[in-house]
DNA sequence: CTCTCCCT
C-alpha cells in the first residue's frame, strides 16, 4: 500500500488545485493508493465531497483559547485605529508581544513610524515598546530581529504582512490586531494582466490570524470591523489561486502529463474558461501546441523547464542566437520577483545612484544581466551586494535557479554558449519568446500591438526616459496605473524574423489601421 | 515619476 498526504490543503495554492485532480484520477483506479488531504480549516465537506465522499476525521488542535474584539463601528482609517490600539494594549494589558496584520511594505512603513513618533512623544509615561516590520522582501538581518526575545519590562510589537499568517511563528505573541485587509492577486483573462488589490480577507485567514495569538497562552484578538461585517461581507474562504492566475505554465504542464481536454479536466474550483483559452492561445503562439492542441516537440522540450512558456521558450531560442549563458542568467533573473534593487526609505539617493551604475543601452534585461555578471566577478559576495545596494537573499536565489536550469539544458538539447554580452542576439532570443508582449510607441503613448491598450513603462525602468519606438515587455502589471515592467527595446524587423506565423509585415509597417496579430482560431477549436 | 501577498 502507499500513501499520499496533501497537507495544508485549506491554502488552495495552484499546486495543491492540481494535484488534487491529477490524484483523484489516479485513485481511482489504484485501489491500493491511500490519499490524505489535511486540511486547518473547518470546510471539510468540499474536500470530502470532491474525493467521492471521503471519510472525514477531526482532530483537535492543541490551541490556547483567543477572545475575540469587534469595533461597534467600522473604523475610518484602520492605520491610526491600529496605531491606537497598539498603545491601548501596551497601556492597560498585562505582559505579551503584539502582532499586527497590515497590506503590504508601505503600509508597515508607515505604522511602524507613527508608533514610534508617539512612544518618543510619551517619553518615560510608559515603559519601552519595540517596534519592529517584517515582510517578504526585507533583508533578512532585519527580519531576524523579531525572533530576539523580548527584553523584561518592555513589549514588541510586530507590524507584519500575511508573512505571518501561516508562513512563520513568532513566540510570545499574546495580542493579534488584525484591520481584515490582505493585498490578493488576481488575473484579467482579456487583457492578460495581473493586479495586485487590497482587498477585506476572507474569514478563514481572519481566524487563522486570531489563533496567531493563542500559541503560547490565551490571547486576544482585536478586529478593527465589525461583527455584522465578519458575519456577513467577508467571504468564507479566500478564492483559490487557480482562478486569479495566468495558467499558462499549468496548461502546458498538464499537457505534457497527456491530459488533453483541458476544459473537462477535473478541477475542484474550476478556472475562468477565458483564462483556460488565452493560455491555449498562448501556447499555440508560441509554437507549444499545434492546431489541434496537442503538444508539439517544441511543447514537449518548453514542458522540461519549471518556468512560464514565455520564459521557456526564450530559452530554448538562445541556442539559435548563442546567447544561452546570458539568457539563463538574465531568465533566473527575472524569476526573482523585482527584489533585486534594495531602496531603504532614509538612503533613496545613494540607492538610485548605485541602481544607475548598472545601467547600460537595451534596457532592463540587460541592466539585470550586467548586476548578476559583476557579482559574479565580486566572487558572490555579499560585501559587494551591500556596497551597490543589490539584495543578497535575491541574488542567491537566481543563482540556484540558474543552476537548476543549467542543469536542465542537457535534456533540452540547448548547447551553452556565450555572446560574450552582445546586446543583439540577447535581445533578440527575449523576443523569440516574448513577441506576443509587444508595445509601441504613438502619439498618446505606448500601446500593446495585441489589444491597443494604453501601457506605461513604469519609472524604475532603465529606459523610462528613452521612449523607443518599439518595445518588449516582461510583465503587464496594474497598480497606480498600468505598468509595463522589464522593458527592453527592439526593431520591429525582429518580430517578423522571430515569428514569421504571428506577425505579417503590414501589421507593423500601416499604424493607422488596426495591428492585430493573425486570428488565432485554431487554439480555439479544441474548445468547441 | 512608482513604491506590490505569499514561495514555486
Amino acid at each position: 500500500m502507499s500513501v499520499i498526504i496533501i497537507d495544508e490543503a485549506h491554502e488552495r495554492t495552484l499546486h495543491t488545485d492540481i494535484l488534487f485532480g491529477l490524484i483523484k484520477d489516479i485513485a481511482r483506479f489504484r485501489p491500493d493508493l491511500k490519499v490524505l488531504v489535511a486540511s486547518a480549516t473547518l470546510d471539510t465537506e468540499r474536500f470530502s465531497c470532491f474525493f467521492d465522499d471521503a471519510p472525514v476525521f477531526r482532530i483537535p488542535g492543541r490551541r490556547f483559547p483567543v477572545d475575540i474584539y469587534y469595533t461597534k463601528a467600522p473604523e475610518a482609517d484602520y492605520l491610526e485605529a491600529c496605531v491606537v490600539s497598539v498603545l491601548q494594549i501596551h497601556v492597560t494589558q498585562p505582559a505579551g508581544d503584539v502582532l499586527v496584520f497590515l497590506t503590504g511594505q508601505e503600509e508597515i512603513e508607515a505604522c511602524c513610524e507613527l508608533l514610534q513618533e508617539r512612544c518618543r512623544r510619551l517619553g518615560s509615561k510608559i515603559s519601552e515598546l519595540l517596534v519592529l516590520p517584517i515582510y517578504a522582501n526585507l533583508p533578512s538581518d532585519m527580519q531576524a530581529k523579531i525572533f530576539n526575545p523580548t527584553p523584561p519590562g518592555a513589549r514588541k510589537v510586530v507590524v507584519a504582512t500575511n508573512i505571518a499568517e501561516t508562513s512563520l511563528t513568532i513566540d510570545g505573541i499574546i495580542y493579534v490586531i488584525d484591520p481584515g485587509f490582505c493585498k490578493q492577486k488576481s488575473y484579467n483573462a482579456r487583457t492578460g494582466m495581473e493586479s495586485l488589490i487590497v482587498t477585506p480577507c476572507s474569514r478563514a485567514s481572519a481566524n487563522q490570524r486570531a489563533g496567531r495569538a493563542g500559541r503560547v497562552a490565551a490571547g486576544k484578538c482585536f478586529r478593527l470591523y465589525t461583527a455584522w461585517a465578519f458575519k456577513h461581507e467577508m467571504e468564507e474562504t479566500t478564492v483559490p489561486e487557480i482562478q486569479r492566475t495566468n495558467l499558462g505554465n499549468v496548461v502546458l504542464l498538464l499537457k505534457s502529463l497527456g491530459i488533453n481536454d483541458l476544459i473537462h479536466f477535473d478541477f475542484m474550483d474550476p478556472p475562468p474558461h477565458e483564462t483556460l483559452v488565452l493560455a491555449l492561445e498562448q501556447l499555440y503562439a508560441l509554437g507549444a501546441l499545434n492546431h489541434l492542441g496537442e503538444l508539439t516537440k517544441l511543447g514537449r522540450r518548453m514542458a522540461e523547464l519549471p518556468v512560464d512558456p514565455m520564459l521557456s521558450k526564450m530559452i530554448l531560442a538562445s541556442e539559435h542566437y548563442k546567447c544561452s549563458e546570458e539568457i539563463l542568467t538574465i531568465a533566473a533573473m527575472l524569476s526573482v520577483n523585482n527584489s533585486i534593487f534594495y531602496r531603504p526609505k532614509d538612503k533613496v539617493v545613494h540607492a538610485d545612484n548605485a541602481r544607475m551604475n548598472f545601467v547600460v543601452p537595451g534596457g532592463d534585461h540587460i541592466v539585470l544581466l550586467n548586476v548578476y555578471t559583476q557579482w559574479v566577478e565580486s566572487g558572490y559576495s555579499t560585501q559587494w551586494c551591500f556596497e551597490n545596494f543589490i539584495q543578497f537573499r535575491s541574488m542567491k536565489r537566481a543563482r540556484d535557479v540558474r543552476d537548476q536550469l543549467e542543469g536542465l539544458m542537457d535534456r533540452i538539447e540547448v548547447e551553452l554558449c556565450s555572446c560574450n554580452g552582445e546586446s543583439v542576439p540577447i535581445r533578440k532570443a527575449v523576443t523569440a519568446g516574448y513577441f506576443y508582449n509587444t508595445a509601441r510607441l504613438s502619439k498618446g503613448g505606448y500601446k500593446t500591438v495585441k489589444h491597443q491598450q494604453t501601457v506605461y513603462v513604469h519609472p524604475n525602468s532603465s529606459l523610462f526616459e528613452e521612449q523607443p519606438r518599439w518595445m518588449i515587455y516582461h510583465e503587464l502589471v496594474f497598480t497606480t496605473k498600468e505598468f509595463m515592467r522589464q522593458v527592453i527595446e527592439i526593431e520591429s524587423g525582429w518580430l517578423l524574423e522571430v515569428a514569421p506565423h504571428y506577425y505579417k509585415n503590414k501589421e507593423l509597417e500601416d499604424s493607422s489601421s488596426k495591428k492585430m496579430p493573425r486570428k488565432q482560431g485554431k487554439a480555439r477549436e479544441e474548445l468547441g
